[in-house]
DNA sequence: TTGTAAGCGTTATCAC
DNA sequence: GTGATAACGCTTACAA
């Protein structure tokens, strides 16, 4: 800026104010500066003006795995929105692990990021906002705060899609359905459960953990062998909701093996409608989550948080999702 | 700081010098003030620092499409990695969009960041260094450097890769086979086109454009056309190799409509190993490009080049491959 | 309409 | 060992 000023004949002030176009100059000026800025390929320092503006025009995503591909989905559509609007984000990738979260969160409130976005993660969100330095706004996606008055949650409605799954299974015949889902769960899983279980009380079906839930671990070898002993134990069981499709899918190549047919003897529905759906077999019905509208509401309540309008504070929105149907529940 | 300073009785100078470890103090001293640190939850403000040290500690990643399983894998691994060496990472999604590249490649000069990761592309990478500035240093990953001899070329080695699955599709019986790939074509994906003439041309069998290519466009019906069209035009076509799973995984699905049996009548080897490879039917023969030594690789030398250490600019890594066999192109 | 200068939170040089 | 202090590049209040 000072060779910028010097190179044009004029302040440095003058060059501040033309290239943050505050007014205050003549159009002559303007003209001479932004000649000058052009040539030199002049590059503002942005950590110059942070440390004298105290804001950053970066915003933080701390996300649980960036190769999920919803949560892939949801990070390239905000990252997009927040370019438009001059913001650069900091994609944090937590790997599910505390720790890292805690350090990022570090990170990112030295770097004195404007916001932060949430996405998931396995229990809520807490935020210990450090010393009495300026509150930073941050949004939920997926993942319930501790502090629900401070900021805004975004959700799907993922208890409508468990619900909707269920009784489109029922619908297509199923007598004895079960739920396949990990014991150490998110909020989002713990509203998929409930969608479930009520689903069947609405269908008078009575439930138990026992005869309608399934848990699976992380390893795959051990989960063919649960989902044996179950279909062992349980052999009137015709349909699985699967709170996620990656159990959905492995689901579909276990049965396979167990030469148990799908859909003829067990249907299945996924949740997330992720691409390989479309490409197993039989491929895989699934619940649908808005991405876009996700990402556009958690994008436009941050702004309106960090822009001080505190009146959607607290608020909670509940996205729709939508039933894929395919081949994995289809009445033969 | 000047808290802390003032707080644990000794001067702001001190206090940097405790932070930094840098020596010149009592063990005495030094207790008080972690005390202190300890006690507010100081936070050092990351933009005075990069401001005074002309050092941001951030490294910036340029990717195409952080939904596309190896690009996330591959970004995945390098934030881990920076992330344990005190870097953070501004991950930046293209879309494969030159204006978004040129306008992010400013931000990140903006924000004076360390060194720069660019992973795949259309085009060469070009970086204009603007002005006179200290010029920062950058390693490629799967897409060639414009200046060759200022950076460090990193890549799986695309041609091994398609000349092995072409091979092999040939030792499995295949007499007439075909490369389905793009019409715009990245650096890596003429490494694997030349790849695959040169199986064909060490194993005698004639090699014409007309014959054995088949051009994809993005449109999904499109491409079912245009290989119904290819395949009855060449009848003896009976292995493909697509140029990348996402190719190969919507042609199953087609052959599948066409009553053409795989691997019966077809046999098919993708590239990347994308997870859905184990889910189709039949599942996907595909190369595995080995994500983790790619992202060590591009990792340590970058960070030879910010340290200054110039002996490898102008190397280029070329990573080997592995063939991953499954059902879609076994022989019966 | 323009210029001067203080100050943002650090680090680094120098003096003690 | 420790403390003053200049400087990094920018914005902005105030003066002109």
């Amino acid at each position: 800026m000072k060779d910028i000023a010097e190179l044009s004949g004029v302040s440095i002030a003058t060059v501040s104010r033309v290239l943050n176009n505050n007014g205050r100059f003549s159009e002559e000026t303007k003209e001479k500066v932004l000649k000058v800025i052009e040539e030199t390929g002049y590059q503002i320092n942005y950590s110059a003006k942070t440390l004298r503006m105290n804001k950053s025009f970066s915003i933080g995503i701390l996300v649980p795995d960036i190769t999920n591909l919803f949560f892939a989905n949801v990070v390239e559509q905000i990252e997009e929105i927040l370019f438009d609007k001059g913001y650069s984000t900091i994609i944090c990738n937590t790997a599910r692990d505390a720790k890292k979260e805690k350090a990022y969160l570090s990170v990112l409130v030295s770097k004195l990021i404007d916001g932060l976005i949430i996405i998931s993660g396995a229990d809520d969100f807490e935020f210990e906002h450090q010393s009495a330095k300026k509150e930073i706004p941050y949004v939920c996606i997926d993942r319930e705060p501790k502090d629900k008055d401070r900021t805004i949650f975004i959700s799907s409605n993922h208890y409508q899609g468990a619900f909707e799954a269920t009784e489109n299974l029922i619908a297509n015949g199923v007598k004895h359905p079960a739920i396949v889902l990990h014991k150490k769960s998110s909020s989002s899983s713990k509203e998929r459960f409930s969608g479930f279980k009520d689903a069947l009380k609405k269908n008078n079906i009575d439930f138990s953990n026992e005869e309608n839930t399934l848990f699976f671990h992380t390893n795959k070898q051990e989960n063919k062998t649960l989902l044996k002993n179950f279909v062992n134990d349980h052999p009137d069981t015709d349909g699985l909701f699967t709170v996620n499709d990656n159990i959905g899918l492995d689901i579909i190549l276990f049965l396979k093996e167990l030469n148990i047919d799908v859909p003829k003897d067990i249907k299945i529905i996924g949740f997330d409608n992720v691409p390989t759906c479309e490409y197993s077999n039989p491929t895989l019905s699934s619940i649908k989550q808005d991405t876009e509208k996700i990402a556009k509401k958690a994008v436009s309540s941050l702004i309106k948080l960090i822009d001080g309008q505190t009146e959607d504070k607290g608020k909670i929105y509940l996205l729709p999702v939508q039933l894929i149907e395919r081949e994995s529940s289809k009445l033969q």
